[in-house]
DNA sequence: GGAATTCCATGAAAATTCTGGTTGTGGATG
DNA sequence: CATCCACAACCAGAATTTTCATGGAATTCC
């Protein structure tokens, strides 16, 4: 179980790093905003402890980059003095808050809280598996699959869910899919995005005429939901 | 999306319940220990918050009753005088816990981060929450609620109640709305303002005949009261 | 050539707008 | 103060327009 550590401050870190270990877990550290961003790239963490204030990058936008990429849990550690509200209301992806000094029986219990309702699978090599509902899609491999058995889906057809399956429940117009997954350039017919919707309906749906996931907003656009 | 709450000071789950209900949640509230476990197998619900000390059945001893049938997210609240080191040695199978008296942004905070990292919760990537009095909306998925429960909205409806509860109190003319939500082109009746106006205070108000929310300045046009 | 992708046409569904009539409001008038 | 009047707002349902799903044809890309 491996767990990355950021902060510029090396005693803590030290010390985090110290009682972390002697509970058995993996621990790497950073000083950086990049570092963490580096580090979550490179060497798949389990979780993430990331220090709000840093050098080169702070803690939030650090936090907000790696959700990017990475659903990896994430606590985000901020000293008292700093107003905290700031941190509460602009939500960054980060999964829990701790206020410095903190008791470090809180860290650990945190820690292991998040670690078993993220499921602590290991992060997959290569790409990030992404599931919901029956449907899993396997980034890394450009795998669907529906209850376990594989479902064949065309490259567009694989963006496309994909990219709905990242951000639920949220809407999207023809548009916005035609910037997001067709780009600038041979911009097609909004049309096109219809005809997809379908295909993938007909191929991930059990009622392709009555759609549970890939829905439609009308006169908005559509939406995967969750 | 429904939310349980246990404590057993009536005032106090009050807030709560008022708080979180203007941010569009459902909320179920119980006071004892048993209510907790009851309510959690009968109402299902998406996240349960509970508070440590409660007659009848203690919040920790609830906590793990409800870890032999669920594995709904649990948010624990202690008084800060309880020793809360005994909460976090002894693991009961909580997500969260919470030191009263708390900021209200931090409880919200909280309980976003715990849905969407359960995966209950499609959160609102992009899109923000706009509310007032017990109305709530998304800009992201395009839902409306009232007292949590959604309201089907078409995207005119939905586009001008937007519009109308993002300046609230300010008086629209017909003519301001049709610029504003219709656009130069296909300027339609100005009497067709009326009608969305009518849809919505149908939708959305308790007695549509004598409007609180959505009403009219004579001769002038319409606006929402916050 | 075959699969993937894009485009087009059509009927159906839903939303929006229009119409005509009714009700309500506020000011003017005696 | 009571009544009347002009006009603003409201209402219900029909007509119109927009939007979407679907099937199939055309095109592109390997």
């Amino acid at each position: 179980m491996k767990i990355l550590v950021v902060d510029d401050e090396a005693l803590f870190v030290k010390g985090i790093r110290f009682n972390l270990q002697s509970d058995g877990f993996e621990v790497l550290c950073g000083s950086t905003g990049l570092d963490a961003l580096r580090l979550t790239r490179e060497e798949k963490p389990d979780l993430v402890i990331l220090d709000v204030m840093m050098p080169q990058m702070d803690g939030m936008t650090a936090c907000r980059k790696i959700r990017e990429f990475s659903t990896v849990p994430i606590i985000m550690l901020t000293a008292k003095s700093e107003n905290a509200d700031k941190l509460l209301g602009f939500d960054c992806g980060a999964d829990d808050y701790l206020t410095k000094p903190f008791n470090i029986l809180e860290l650990k219990a945190r820690i292991r809280a998040l670690l078993r309702r993220s499921g602590v699978e290991p992060q997959h090599p290569g790409g990030t598996l992404l599931t919901s509902g029956p449907f899993c899609l396997d980034s890394g491999s450009r795998n669907a699959t529906k209850n376990g058995t594989t479902v064949e889906l065309t490259a567009k057809e694989f963006d496309l869910i994909e990219f709905l399956m990242k951000h639920p429940n949220q809407v999207y117009s023809r548009e916005a899919l035609l910037d997001a997954l067709w780009g600038d350039e041979n911009r097609s017919d909004s049309r096109t995005v219809d005809v997809h919707i379908r295909r993938l309906r007909e191929k991930l749906e059990d009622n392709p005429a009555e759609p549970k996931f890939i829905l439609t907003k009308w006169s908005v656009g559509y939406y995967f939901r969750k």
